[in-house]
RNA sequence: GCAGCUGUAGCUCAGUAGGUUAGAGCGUCGGAUUGUGGCUCCGAAGGUCGGUGGUUCGAGCCCACCCAGCUGUACCA
């Protein structure tokens, strides 16, 4: 070649230009790319959740990921913002769209726009991706998948109950048996707490999110830190201050007396319920509910699992009834050793007025919703068993040694494809010691290797990758290590298929 | 949005009180070994020191502003 010198300054300022030319290739914040590994994963995880959901009924549908921004929500985009919260563009027409950020707007949507078509009750189940714009956390992404199953048209709260059932079997199914429960509540309790102390009508309903949201940081904050969120205000560690409800002590310690309501068991904690709504004919419907729903549930299978829990209120302001939130119960460390907050897994309600926003009649609606993408993530840091068996097999690998015998070799793979075992010709232009390399990276179980030795005696030999690796602990010469060829046999070309096939069973 | 912390190679990080050509490990690629993945050894590629402006004889280091990331918090229809 010609001067090394000159060839490398040359290519370098080559090189220097092109590169400040050249896009940075990078992923947007909150949103992942997957392998096979977590594609892999997330199926299996899927189906099982698929299995459990048509065994109790429901039917699949699927809607788009775009909906009209007004059959999503309230309000239009604001239209300095029209991204907030919510990914949103214009239409030809002007119209707004936006990315739905949920299941459950879009199924409305869909039940109302073929309401005479459907039959009611109307059971279906759907999973998909669903997208907000908000700052990404730990198991937060703004792109994110939910598998939901809803029952609408049926107010009996035996739907509510069968929900609750069913999640918690979900729960089951995905190994997670003893390590999660479903919590249980009743908007209506709440609402008639709220009402008695003074916070009822329309007014006030800022004022009662702000008690919504409060309750929903018990976890978090402590009662305390609740207290101060109902009254004036709570500084945190940051130094961060947000405004309270505004309530004085007698109205927050109501509201407290509420979240503690919680009792040894289902009697115990709606006896406390009955005391803490004491005259208040909304809060007493809600109690009666939860004792309809723990009568259907006390004394099956499910009595541990699916349990009363008066601090469960969910954040939405669309429930209007029975509210249900999954958590799994043991501890979650991330790489780092550190616990995460994962927080509910899945979460779901009584939401009444959702699709009665399309049509003139009231149409009851409760349904419950799996986050996908988190409880996964979950499942992976725990190291589930059930994660562990869905690992993809790589393809056994026909390596090409003579370049111009492809068609021999493509004959190879194309009897191991008709056996069904998964089978590539290598198709980069390296040699040998590159494509053991690459088999090896691929995490192929074998190789199939014919150089004009095998070839003239109508033979192959197969390598078997993982034996081999094994070996390669007992050997410490390179010479010897390629001298001994270990866990490497010679057969018929005929015999290919059976010989793979022995080498597969070795190794599953 | 608010607050704190952090930005040096693909990754994890060094970088001495501002002082020559900014380093290491891992990874990648090549060679030793032209027909054998591991190990070992040798070599190479790879950097606008997040950006801009300022202070200085001189800035990866100091100052200002901006950007990005992380953490917490708020919002999450």
């Amino acid at each position: 070649m010609s001067n090394p010198d000159e060839k490398k300054s040359a290519g370098k300022t080559k090189a220097d230009k092109k590169k400040s030319d050249k896009l940075k290739a990078r992923l947007p914040r909150g949103l992942i790319d997957r392998g096979p590994q977590d594609l892999a994963a997330a199926n299996t995880m899927l189906e099982k959740i698929r299995e459990v959901y048509e065994l109790y009924g429901f039917e699949a549908v699927e809607t788009p990921l775009i909906e009209y921004t007004d059959a999503l929500g309230k309000f239009l985009p604001d239209q300095d913002r029209p991204n907030e919260g919510v990914f949103s563009f214009q239409d030809d027409d002007e119209q707004w769209l936006s990315l739905r950020y949920d299941l459950t707007a879009p199924l409305a949507r869909y039940v109302a726009e073929n309401f005479d078509a459907l039959p009611k009750p109307y059971r279906s189940y759907r999973s998909g991706w669903v997208f907000r714009n908000e700052k990404p956390g730990p198991g937060r992404f703004r792109q994110f998948m939910q598998f939901d199953a809803d029952t609408v048209g049926a107010a009996s709260v035996a739907a509510d109950a069968e929900i609750c059932m069913m999640a918690a079997d979900t729960m089951e199914a995905l190994g997670l048996s003893g390590q999660y429960v479903i919590k249980v509540n009743n908007r209506k309790i709440l609402d008639g707490v709220m009402e008695a102390i003074g916070l009822g009508g329309d007014d006030k309903a800022g004022q009662r999110l702000t008690v919504l949201r409060a309750i929903d940081k018990l976890d978090k904050i402590g009662p305390d830190g609740v207290r101060d969120l109902l009254g004036e205000g709570r500084m945190d560690v940051s130094g961060d201050y947000t405004k309270g409800a505004g309530l004085d002590e007698g109205q927050a310690a109501r509201v407290l007396a509420f979240t503690s309501a919680g009792g040894g068991d289902a009697q115990e904690t709606l006896a406390n319920l009955d005391a803490v709504i004491a005259g208040s004919e909304r809060g007493a419907e809600g109690v009666a509910e939860l004792r309809e729903i723990a009568a259907l549930i006390t004394g099956t299978d499910y009595t541990d699992k699916v349990v009363i829990d008066p601090a469960v209120v969910r954040g939405l302001e669309y429930y209007t009834g029975p509210v249900f939130e999954a958590e799994l119960t043991f501890p979650v460390t991330n790489e780092d050793g550190l616990p995460v907050r994962f927080g509910s897994v899945g979460g779901g309600g009584r939401y009444d007025g959702l699709v009665g926003r399309f049509r003139s009649e009231p149409v009851p609606a409760t349904g419950f919703s799996i986050g996908v993408s988190r409880l996964l993530a979950a499942l992976q840091l725990v190291d589930s068993p059930i994660l562990a068996q869905a690992k993809p097999q790589a393809p056994v690998v026909v390596m090409v040694m003579e370049r111009d015998r492809l068609a021999d070799y493509q004959k190879f793979v194309a009897a191991l494809r008709r056996a069904g075992i998964r089978a590539e010709l290598y198709l980069g232009s390296s040699g040998m010691k590159a494509q053991m390399k690459y088999a090896d990276r691929r995490g192929a179980p074998c190789v199939i290797i014919q150089g004009s030795d095998e070839r003239e005696r109508g033979e192959v030999q197969i390598k078997d990758l993982v034996e081999g690796a094994k070996a390669s602990a007992q050997i410490e010469t390179n010479e010897e290590w390629r001298a001994a060829r270990p866990a490497q046999f010679s057969v018929p070309e005929a015999d290919i298929v059976q010989a793979v096939r022995d080498v597969l069973a070795r190794h599953t």
